[in-house]
DNA sequence: TGTACATGGTTAATCTTTCAACTATTAACG
DNA sequence: CGTTAATAGTTGAAAGATTAACCATGTACA
């Protein structure tokens, strides 16, 4: 229970907006790019979380956390990658109610066909507007900001 | 159209995924907490820019470009806020296309009401994650990208 | 003036995301 | 063991977002 807020201050105002700002053109940048292959930037990041995986294989769960969908959107997601194609579940030996998804040889077709031009668009639209230095702290703060969300949603806030 | 593609670095492939999953844990984050009072992150962008301006008005169109939502999109939104009477068209008199949106009174009580929480919640989940200078440094870079990206809007991509 | 084109905004259909409820399986522990 | 609770994932309905088509008004300029 904090005792008084601190409000922002005009320069955190300033850096705040700018955050949100920029984050959202970003996104809707690497999106319009994507379009062109009639996928969004949330399967895309699906698709090669999976690509990158061992075996081209993940838990569907493990899948919600690394690309922050919730259960239920990575269920759709799924669904929609699965009816092109590019993907497809099997049933988990180990633990019965667990599913992978697996990426299909369509899939990472698929992936390669697009990476090119994905990654033309994340240095048009992010990495080459800063410097090499400022593109690194900014990852740098990013991963911190990263760590210390994703912790909060297993540890325990001992409230 | 580019001769070849730059592939990223392994440092520059950490970085662009640590941004990714920091931006969407940090929105989720705040949505939640925003929830609390029925209200969304882009609907509490709308007002909050409506609070700020003179008069408590801004163009339609103007707004959609400040808080980067679709025309489609801003309407949808302005006639959601309007139901719940935190905000009220008006026709614009010098230009007859246009509309401007008015914050209300109680849409002027229901920000403030709101606002502690929300300050509380973006310093928990991005500004005290990080040191001053490391959340000034954040801003500065993306200031430098929305500035980037806000302009291929308009600007001609002599191309 | 009149014609063409750009801008501002809305609408309806469609697609995506969320929410709440639900099944199945596994873990915890008395 | 058996009961309870937690975890994994899906489902259908409701809410929100996108798309393309559309109307109205304003601007350029021949």
């Amino acid at each position: 229970m904090s005792t008084e807020t601190r409000w922002l201050t005009p320069q955190e105002q300033r850096a705040w907006r700018a955050y949100l700002r920029a984050t959202r053109l970003v996104e809707v940048a690497l999106d319009r790019d994507l379009a062109v292959h009639g996928t969004q930037l949330s399967e895309y990041e699906v698709i090669s979380m999976l690509s990158e995986a061992a075996g081209g294989r993940l838990r569907m769960s493990n899948l919600a956390d690394l690309v922050v969908q919730s259960r239920s959107r990575i269920t759709h997601t799924a669904a929609r990658l699965e009816k092109r194609g590019l993907v497809r579940r099997e049933a988990c030996l180990d633990d019965r109610r667990g599913v992978e998804l697996v990426l299909t040889d369509a899939g990472r077709a698929a992936i390669e066909e697009m990476a090119r031009r994905h990654v033309d668009s994340v240095r048009a639209n992010l990495i080459d507007i800063l410097t090499p230095e400022e593109f690194t702290a900014l990852g740098d703060s990013l991963r911190k900001v990263r760590d210390a969300l994703a912790m909060e949603g297993q540890a325990g806030d001992a409230d």
